[in-house]
DNA sequence: TAACTTAAAAAGTAAGTTGTCACTTTTTAA
DNA sequence: TTAAAAAGTGACAACTTACTTTTTAAGTTA
Protein backbone atom coordinates (compact mmCIF):
# COMPACT_ATOMS: atom_id res chain seq x y z
CA UNK A 1 0.00 0.00 0.00
CA UNK A 2 1.64 3.46 -0.96
CA UNK A 3 0.75 6.31 2.03
CA UNK A 4 1.90 9.59 1.63
CA UNK A 5 5.16 9.41 3.57
CA UNK A 6 6.11 5.82 2.34
CA UNK A 7 7.79 6.39 -1.76
CA UNK A 8 9.50 3.90 -4.10
CA UNK A 9 12.71 3.90 -4.27
CA UNK A 10 12.94 5.63 -7.29
CA UNK A 11 10.74 8.67 -6.11
CA UNK A 12 13.10 8.59 -3.16
CA UNK A 13 16.04 8.91 -5.49
CA UNK A 14 15.10 11.36 -7.40
CA UNK A 15 13.71 13.61 -4.89
CA UNK A 16 17.00 13.63 -3.11
CA UNK A 17 18.70 14.32 -6.21
CA UNK A 18 16.21 17.29 -7.44
CA UNK A 19 16.86 18.18 -3.21
CA UNK A 20 20.88 18.25 -4.29
CA UNK A 21 20.99 19.73 -8.18
CA UNK A 22 18.59 23.24 -6.72
CA UNK A 23 21.14 23.03 -3.04
CA UNK A 24 23.97 23.21 -5.58
CA UNK A 25 22.53 26.16 -7.89
CA UNK A 26 21.55 28.14 -5.08
CA UNK A 27 24.73 27.86 -3.46
CA UNK A 28 26.37 28.59 -7.14
CA UNK A 29 23.76 31.94 -7.29
CA UNK A 30 24.12 33.41 -3.64
CA UNK A 31 28.48 31.88 -3.02
CA UNK A 32 29.70 31.98 -6.19
CA UNK A 33 30.92 29.01 -8.15
CA UNK A 34 34.51 28.89 -6.17
CA UNK A 35 32.91 28.52 -3.31
CA UNK A 36 30.41 25.38 -3.74
CA UNK A 37 31.49 22.49 -1.08
CA UNK A 38 29.25 19.02 -1.15
CA UNK A 39 29.03 20.27 3.18
CA UNK A 40 27.14 23.71 2.15
CA UNK A 41 25.24 21.57 -0.37
CA UNK A 42 24.32 19.25 1.79
CA UNK A 43 23.52 21.57 4.75
CA UNK A 44 21.14 23.21 2.13
CA UNK A 45 19.74 20.47 0.63
CA UNK A 46 19.48 18.86 4.38
CA UNK A 47 21.30 15.28 3.46
CA UNK A 48 23.91 14.21 4.47
CA UNK A 49 27.45 14.72 2.85
CA UNK A 50 27.74 11.79 2.54
CA UNK A 51 24.59 10.82 0.61
CA UNK A 52 25.69 13.14 -2.68
CA UNK A 53 28.36 10.40 -3.68
CA UNK A 54 25.87 8.27 -3.54
CA UNK A 55 24.45 9.70 -6.59
CA UNK A 56 27.16 11.54 -8.26
CA UNK A 57 30.58 9.87 -8.27
CA UNK A 58 32.25 13.03 -7.90
CA UNK A 59 31.64 16.88 -6.68
CA UNK A 60 32.16 17.84 -10.35
CA UNK A 61 29.41 15.28 -11.59
CA UNK A 62 26.94 16.69 -9.28
CA UNK A 63 27.81 20.08 -10.44
CA UNK A 64 27.94 19.42 -14.25
CA UNK A 65 24.09 17.97 -13.06
CA UNK A 66 23.20 21.17 -11.51
CA UNK A 67 24.72 23.29 -14.08
CA UNK A 68 22.49 21.67 -16.74
CA UNK A 69 19.56 21.80 -14.74
CA UNK A 70 20.22 25.91 -14.38
CA UNK A 71 20.33 26.00 -18.08
CA UNK A 72 17.26 24.26 -18.04
CA UNK A 73 15.72 26.69 -16.39
CA UNK A 74 16.86 29.67 -18.30
CA UNK A 75 15.91 28.17 -21.51
CA UNK A 76 12.53 28.07 -19.98
CA UNK A 77 12.31 31.98 -19.72
CA UNK A 78 13.17 32.19 -23.40
CA UNK A 79 10.05 29.94 -24.14
CA UNK A 80 8.03 31.99 -21.72
CA UNK A 81 9.11 35.30 -23.88
CA UNK A 82 7.95 33.44 -27.18
CA UNK A 83 4.89 32.03 -25.52
CA UNK A 84 3.78 35.67 -24.58
CA UNK A 85 5.52 38.48 -27.02
CA UNK A 86 5.38 41.52 -25.96
CA UNK A 87 2.40 44.23 -27.83
CA UNK A 88 3.60 45.00 -31.35
CA UNK A 89 3.57 48.73 -30.32
CA UNK A 90 6.74 49.15 -27.86
CA UNK A 91 8.02 45.68 -28.25
CA UNK A 92 11.43 47.15 -28.73
CA UNK A 93 10.93 48.87 -25.66
CA UNK A 94 9.62 46.18 -23.42
CA UNK A 95 12.24 43.71 -25.14
CA UNK A 96 15.11 45.50 -23.96
CA UNK A 97 13.77 46.40 -20.36
CA UNK A 98 13.47 42.36 -19.98
CA UNK A 99 16.97 41.87 -21.55
CA UNK A 100 18.76 44.17 -19.12
CA UNK A 101 16.18 42.43 -15.99
CA UNK A 102 17.22 39.18 -17.34
CA UNK A 103 21.10 39.50 -18.31
CA UNK A 104 21.67 41.09 -14.17
CA UNK A 105 19.26 37.97 -13.19
CA UNK A 106 20.66 35.57 -10.97
CA UNK A 107 20.69 32.75 -12.67
CA UNK A 108 23.01 34.78 -15.47
CA UNK A 109 25.27 36.56 -12.89
CA UNK A 110 25.96 33.29 -11.64
CA UNK A 111 26.55 32.24 -15.44
CA UNK A 112 28.76 34.88 -15.66
CA UNK A 113 31.11 32.73 -12.95
CA UNK A 114 31.01 30.06 -14.72
CA UNK A 115 32.32 31.85 -18.03
CA UNK A 116 35.20 33.29 -15.84
CA UNK A 117 35.82 29.93 -13.83
CA UNK A 118 36.01 28.23 -17.17
CA UNK A 119 38.92 30.12 -18.29
CA UNK A 120 41.04 28.18 -16.19
CA UNK A 121 39.31 24.82 -16.12
CA UNK A 122 39.22 23.45 -19.26
CA UNK A 123 37.10 20.22 -18.11
CA UNK A 124 34.56 22.96 -16.89
CA UNK A 125 35.03 24.79 -19.76
CA UNK A 126 34.09 21.08 -22.14
CA UNK A 127 31.13 21.20 -20.21
CA UNK A 128 30.15 24.34 -20.04
CA UNK A 129 30.26 24.55 -24.32
CA UNK A 130 27.62 22.90 -25.21
CA UNK A 131 24.88 24.39 -23.04
CA UNK A 132 26.09 27.71 -24.27
CA UNK A 133 25.79 27.29 -27.96
CA UNK A 134 22.04 25.88 -26.90
CA UNK A 135 21.79 29.03 -24.78
CA UNK A 136 22.93 31.12 -27.60
CA UNK A 137 20.55 29.96 -30.33
CA UNK A 138 17.76 29.83 -27.64
CA UNK A 139 18.24 33.47 -27.71
CA UNK A 140 18.54 34.58 -31.51
CA UNK A 141 15.68 31.83 -32.00
CA UNK A 142 13.66 33.87 -29.92
CA UNK A 143 14.76 37.44 -31.26
CA UNK A 144 14.13 35.95 -34.37
CA UNK A 145 9.83 34.58 -33.27
CA UNK A 146 9.71 38.13 -31.75
CA UNK A 147 10.96 40.45 -34.55
CA UNK A 148 10.39 38.12 -37.73
CA UNK A 149 9.86 40.52 -40.36
CA UNK A 150 13.70 41.47 -39.68
CA UNK A 151 15.07 37.73 -38.92
CA UNK A 152 15.43 37.27 -42.69
CA UNK A 153 18.47 39.94 -43.33
CA UNK A 154 21.71 38.50 -43.27
CA UNK A 155 22.90 40.95 -40.43
CA UNK A 156 20.31 40.31 -38.24
CA UNK A 157 22.62 37.88 -36.10
CA UNK A 158 24.90 40.28 -35.76
CA UNK A 159 22.45 43.12 -34.24
CA UNK A 160 21.38 40.46 -31.99
CA UNK A 161 25.01 39.81 -30.93
CA UNK A 162 25.77 43.29 -30.66
CA UNK A 163 22.75 44.08 -28.48
CA UNK A 164 23.68 41.21 -26.36
CA UNK A 165 26.87 41.61 -25.81
CA UNK A 166 26.55 45.23 -24.98
CA UNK A 167 24.26 43.80 -21.83
CA UNK A 168 26.16 41.19 -20.99
CA UNK A 169 29.49 43.94 -20.55
CA UNK A 170 27.48 46.47 -18.99
CA UNK A 171 26.56 44.21 -16.78
CA UNK A 172 29.53 42.43 -15.39
CA UNK A 173 31.19 45.95 -15.44
CA UNK A 174 28.31 46.87 -12.69
CA UNK A 175 29.34 43.53 -10.67
CA UNK A 176 32.74 45.84 -9.53
CA UNK A 177 31.86 49.10 -9.72
CA UNK A 178 27.64 49.56 -8.69
CA UNK A 179 27.78 53.14 -10.26
CA UNK A 180 29.70 54.28 -13.03
CA UNK A 181 29.51 57.77 -13.40
CA UNK A 182 27.20 57.84 -16.15
CA UNK A 183 25.76 61.23 -17.60
CA UNK A 184 23.45 59.69 -20.30
CA UNK A 185 20.66 57.19 -19.84
CA UNK A 186 21.80 53.64 -19.95
CA UNK A 187 17.84 52.54 -21.18
CA UNK A 188 17.66 55.22 -23.51
CA UNK A 189 21.04 54.99 -25.05
CA UNK A 190 20.40 51.08 -25.21
CA UNK A 191 16.95 51.95 -27.29
CA UNK A 192 18.62 54.24 -29.49
CA UNK A 193 21.94 51.84 -30.26
CA UNK A 194 18.96 48.84 -31.01
CA UNK A 195 16.83 51.67 -33.01
CA UNK A 196 20.13 51.90 -35.25
CA UNK A 197 20.82 48.47 -35.75
CA UNK A 198 16.92 47.90 -36.53
CA UNK A 199 16.55 50.87 -38.77
CA UNK A 200 19.93 49.39 -40.56
CA UNK A 201 18.51 45.96 -41.08
CA UNK A 202 15.39 47.58 -42.64
CA UNK A 203 17.84 49.01 -45.59
CA UNK B 1 80.72 49.04 2.50
CA UNK B 2 78.02 47.75 0.38
CA UNK B 3 78.86 45.52 -2.32
CA UNK B 4 76.32 43.88 -4.58
CA UNK B 5 74.53 40.81 -2.55
CA UNK B 6 74.67 43.21 0.85
CA UNK B 7 71.28 44.99 0.96
CA UNK B 8 69.36 47.11 2.97
CA UNK B 9 66.44 45.98 5.40
CA UNK B 10 64.66 48.76 2.89
CA UNK B 11 65.92 46.76 -0.29
CA UNK B 12 65.18 43.50 1.18
CA UNK B 13 61.51 44.23 2.00
CA UNK B 14 60.78 45.92 -1.07
CA UNK B 15 62.16 42.78 -3.00
CA UNK B 16 60.36 40.45 -1.60
CA UNK B 17 57.26 42.16 -1.66
CA UNK B 18 57.52 42.66 -5.36
CA UNK B 19 58.42 39.05 -5.99
CA UNK B 20 55.28 38.23 -3.41
CA UNK B 21 53.03 40.34 -5.67
CA UNK B 22 54.35 39.07 -9.05
CA UNK B 23 53.95 35.85 -7.79
CA UNK B 24 49.88 36.79 -6.84
CA UNK B 25 49.44 38.26 -9.87
CA UNK B 26 50.72 35.43 -11.95
CA UNK B 27 49.03 33.02 -10.22
CA UNK B 28 45.73 35.27 -10.84
CA UNK B 29 46.46 35.55 -14.18
CA UNK B 30 47.39 31.57 -15.07
CA UNK B 31 45.01 30.01 -12.05
CA UNK B 32 42.17 31.93 -11.68
CA UNK B 33 41.16 33.86 -8.22
CA UNK B 34 39.60 31.57 -6.38
CA UNK B 35 43.23 29.37 -6.80
CA UNK B 36 45.57 31.75 -4.67
CA UNK B 37 46.61 30.19 -1.87
CA UNK B 38 49.35 31.48 0.04
CA UNK B 39 51.77 27.96 -0.52
CA UNK B 40 51.43 28.52 -4.43
CA UNK B 41 52.79 32.31 -4.27
CA UNK B 42 55.24 31.29 -2.04
CA UNK B 43 56.15 28.91 -3.89
CA UNK B 44 56.49 30.98 -7.42
CA UNK B 45 58.08 33.33 -5.52
CA UNK B 46 60.62 31.00 -3.83
CA UNK B 47 60.23 32.58 -0.39
CA UNK B 48 58.72 30.55 2.56
CA UNK B 49 55.24 30.69 2.82
CA UNK B 50 55.45 31.94 6.52
CA UNK B 51 57.49 34.76 5.14
CA UNK B 52 53.87 36.46 3.44
CA UNK B 53 52.54 36.94 6.73
CA UNK B 54 55.76 39.08 7.45
CA UNK B 55 54.52 41.64 4.88
CA UNK B 56 50.71 41.13 4.97
CA UNK B 57 48.77 40.44 7.79
CA UNK B 58 46.37 38.28 6.05
CA UNK B 59 45.72 36.57 2.39
CA UNK B 60 43.35 39.53 1.88
CA UNK B 61 46.02 42.23 2.58
CA UNK B 62 48.40 40.32 -0.17
CA UNK B 63 45.62 39.89 -3.01
CA UNK B 64 44.76 43.51 -2.19
CA UNK B 65 48.37 44.53 -2.69
CA UNK B 66 49.00 42.60 -5.90
CA UNK B 67 45.38 44.03 -7.55
CA UNK B 68 46.81 47.35 -6.97
CA UNK B 69 49.84 46.42 -8.79
CA UNK B 70 47.83 44.50 -11.28
CA UNK B 71 45.89 47.80 -12.26
CA UNK B 72 49.05 49.87 -12.39
CA UNK B 73 50.53 47.74 -14.85
CA UNK B 74 46.97 48.12 -16.74
CA UNK B 75 47.20 52.02 -16.83
CA UNK B 76 50.23 52.20 -18.43
CA UNK B 77 49.15 50.28 -21.13
CA UNK B 78 47.03 53.41 -21.98
CA UNK B 79 49.66 55.54 -21.07
CA UNK B 80 51.77 53.88 -23.60
CA UNK B 81 48.48 54.48 -26.38
CA UNK B 82 48.48 58.10 -26.14
CA UNK B 83 52.16 58.62 -25.70
CA UNK B 84 52.16 56.57 -29.55
CA UNK B 85 48.97 57.09 -30.86
CA UNK B 86 48.18 55.48 -34.34
CA UNK B 87 48.33 57.62 -37.31
CA UNK B 88 45.35 59.60 -38.24
CA UNK B 89 45.00 57.24 -41.43
CA UNK B 90 43.06 54.21 -40.28
CA UNK B 91 42.83 55.91 -36.32
CA UNK B 92 39.65 53.53 -36.19
CA UNK B 93 40.81 50.50 -37.58
CA UNK B 94 44.03 50.07 -35.13
CA UNK B 95 42.53 51.15 -32.27
CA UNK B 96 39.85 48.81 -32.20
CA UNK B 97 42.30 46.12 -32.88
CA UNK B 98 44.18 47.47 -30.10
CA UNK B 99 41.28 47.49 -27.69
CA UNK B 100 40.24 43.52 -29.01
CA UNK B 101 43.51 42.58 -28.55
CA UNK B 102 43.78 44.28 -24.39
CA UNK B 103 40.39 43.10 -23.73
CA UNK B 104 41.81 39.43 -24.31
CA UNK B 105 45.19 39.99 -22.50
CA UNK B 106 45.87 37.90 -19.58
CA UNK B 107 45.19 40.71 -17.41
CA UNK B 108 41.83 41.73 -18.51
CA UNK B 109 40.84 38.36 -18.32
CA UNK B 110 41.89 38.21 -14.80
CA UNK B 111 40.26 41.24 -14.22
CA UNK B 112 36.85 39.67 -15.25
CA UNK B 113 37.70 36.94 -12.75
CA UNK B 114 37.69 39.65 -9.81
CA UNK B 115 34.42 41.32 -11.15
CA UNK B 116 32.68 37.55 -11.09
CA UNK B 117 34.18 37.24 -7.42
CA UNK B 118 33.05 41.01 -6.27
CA UNK B 119 29.66 39.87 -6.71
CA UNK B 120 29.63 37.27 -3.56
CA UNK B 121 32.70 39.22 -1.82
CA UNK B 122 31.71 42.53 -0.48
CA UNK B 123 35.16 42.81 0.81
CA UNK B 124 37.02 42.47 -2.80
CA UNK B 125 33.80 44.58 -3.97
CA UNK B 126 35.04 47.64 -1.61
CA UNK B 127 38.44 46.68 -2.45
CA UNK B 128 38.22 47.18 -6.04
CA UNK B 129 35.80 50.03 -6.76
CA UNK B 130 38.37 52.11 -6.92
CA UNK B 131 40.58 50.36 -9.38
CA UNK B 132 37.70 50.52 -11.50
CA UNK B 133 37.03 53.82 -11.20
CA UNK B 134 40.17 55.16 -12.59
CA UNK B 135 40.62 52.40 -14.90
CA UNK B 136 37.63 53.61 -16.55
CA UNK B 137 38.41 57.19 -16.21
CA UNK B 138 41.81 56.24 -17.55
CA UNK B 139 40.10 54.32 -20.92
CA UNK B 140 37.66 57.69 -20.95
CA UNK B 141 40.88 59.67 -21.00
CA UNK B 142 42.88 57.85 -23.26
CA UNK B 143 39.81 57.77 -25.68
CA UNK B 144 39.64 61.72 -25.79
CA UNK B 145 43.22 61.70 -26.13
CA UNK B 146 43.33 59.98 -29.36
CA UNK B 147 39.98 61.29 -30.52
CA UNK B 148 40.24 65.34 -29.38
CA UNK B 149 38.00 66.18 -32.31
CA UNK B 150 35.31 64.29 -30.72
CA UNK B 151 35.64 64.57 -27.25
CA UNK B 152 33.61 67.78 -26.63
CA UNK B 153 30.10 65.57 -27.91
CA UNK B 154 28.37 65.33 -25.21
CA UNK B 155 27.44 61.85 -26.50
CA UNK B 156 31.15 60.79 -26.43
CA UNK B 157 31.59 58.88 -23.55
CA UNK B 158 28.09 56.93 -24.30
CA UNK B 159 29.91 55.65 -27.43
CA UNK B 160 32.98 55.07 -25.70
CA UNK B 161 30.92 52.89 -23.16
CA UNK B 162 29.34 51.40 -25.87
CA UNK B 163 32.33 49.78 -27.63
CA UNK B 164 34.43 49.37 -24.71
CA UNK B 165 30.96 47.40 -23.59
CA UNK B 166 30.71 45.32 -26.93
CA UNK B 167 34.33 44.05 -26.20
CA UNK B 168 34.09 43.17 -22.81
CA UNK B 169 30.86 41.16 -23.44
CA UNK B 170 32.20 39.35 -26.04
CA UNK B 171 35.80 38.82 -24.32
CA UNK B 172 33.88 37.14 -21.61
CA UNK B 173 31.60 34.78 -23.75
CA UNK B 174 34.51 33.55 -25.71
CA UNK B 175 35.77 32.37 -22.18
CA UNK B 176 32.98 29.81 -22.07
CA UNK B 177 32.15 29.52 -25.98
CA UNK B 178 35.45 29.70 -28.39
CA UNK B 179 34.07 30.17 -31.77
CA UNK B 180 30.46 30.90 -31.47
CA UNK B 181 28.85 30.23 -35.09
CA UNK B 182 29.15 33.93 -36.53
CA UNK B 183 28.35 34.41 -40.08
CA UNK B 184 29.51 37.50 -39.78
CA UNK B 185 33.19 39.00 -39.17
CA UNK B 186 33.68 40.39 -35.54
CA UNK B 187 36.01 42.74 -35.96
CA UNK B 188 34.31 44.25 -39.48
CA UNK B 189 31.00 44.40 -37.03
CA UNK B 190 32.80 46.43 -34.58
CA UNK B 191 34.59 48.57 -36.68
CA UNK B 192 30.67 49.42 -38.65
CA UNK B 193 29.14 49.94 -35.17
CA UNK B 194 32.41 52.14 -34.21
CA UNK B 195 32.22 54.15 -37.58
CA UNK B 196 28.16 54.57 -37.11
CA UNK B 197 28.88 55.89 -33.60
CA UNK B 198 31.18 58.34 -34.46
CA UNK B 199 29.10 59.62 -37.39
CA UNK B 200 26.34 60.25 -34.70
CA UNK B 201 28.83 62.22 -33.11
CA UNK B 202 29.55 64.25 -35.68
CA UNK B 203 26.04 65.36 -36.13
C1' DT C 1 7.11 -12.22 7.65
C1' DA C 2 11.93 -12.82 6.35
C1' DA C 3 15.68 -12.24 3.20
C1' DC C 4 17.51 -9.01 0.23
C1' DT C 5 18.57 -4.59 -2.00
C1' DT C 6 18.95 0.12 -2.21
C1' DA C 7 19.21 4.78 0.07
C1' DA C 8 20.72 7.79 3.70
C1' DA C 9 23.34 8.92 7.73
C1' DA C 10 27.40 8.82 10.51
C1' DA C 11 32.00 8.47 11.09
C1' DG C 12 36.51 8.40 9.22
C1' DT C 13 40.62 9.67 6.10
C1' DA C 14 44.11 12.00 3.59
C1' DA C 15 45.25 16.10 1.46
C1' DG C 16 45.22 21.00 1.46
C1' DT C 17 44.09 25.57 3.65
C1' DT C 18 45.54 29.94 6.52
C1' DG C 19 47.86 31.64 10.07
C1' DT C 20 51.27 31.13 14.27
C1' DC C 21 55.49 30.47 16.57
C1' DA C 22 60.19 29.49 17.90
C1' DC C 23 64.25 29.97 15.78
C1' DT C 24 68.15 31.44 12.41
C1' DT C 25 70.16 34.88 9.43
C1' DT C 26 70.94 39.47 8.00
C1' DT C 27 71.11 44.37 8.72
C1' DT C 28 71.41 48.42 11.77
C1' DA C 29 72.92 51.19 15.57
C1' DA C 30 75.38 51.94 19.85
C1' DT D 1 82.35 44.63 18.62
C1' DT D 2 78.14 43.78 20.29
C1' DA D 3 73.15 44.33 21.23
C1' DA D 4 68.77 45.26 19.07
C1' DA D 5 65.77 45.10 15.17
C1' DA D 6 64.10 43.33 11.05
C1' DA D 7 63.58 39.62 7.63
C1' DG D 8 63.26 34.85 6.51
C1' DT D 9 62.45 29.81 7.58
C1' DG D 10 60.22 25.51 8.57
C1' DA D 11 57.35 23.00 11.52
C1' DC D 12 52.77 22.71 13.14
C1' DA D 13 48.03 23.67 14.96
C1' DA D 14 43.30 24.22 13.70
C1' DC D 15 40.31 23.83 10.26
C1' DT D 16 38.09 22.59 5.65
C1' DT D 17 38.05 19.94 1.70
C1' DA D 18 36.45 15.77 -1.37
C1' DC D 19 35.74 11.34 -0.96
C1' DT D 20 35.38 6.37 1.56
C1' DT D 21 33.76 3.14 4.68
C1' DT D 22 30.68 1.48 8.05
C1' DT D 23 26.25 1.43 10.06
C1' DT D 24 21.32 2.21 10.15
C1' DA D 25 16.84 2.89 7.85
C1' DA D 26 13.59 2.22 4.11
C1' DG D 27 11.69 -0.23 0.31
C1' DT D 28 11.26 -4.65 -2.47
C1' DT D 29 10.28 -9.32 -3.21
C1' DA D 30 9.81 -14.43 -2.08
Amino acid sequence: MRTLDRKTQEERSAETQGKLLDATISCLITNGYNSITTTKVSRIAKMSQGSIFKHYATKQDLVAAAIAKLYDQLIETYEFAIEFPPPESDKIKLCLTALWALFESPALLAVYDLHTAARTDSELKSALEPFERRHRAKIRQTAARIFPELSENPRFLMGIDIIINVVQGAAISRLALEEPEVEYNRQQTLEDLTQHILETLHE
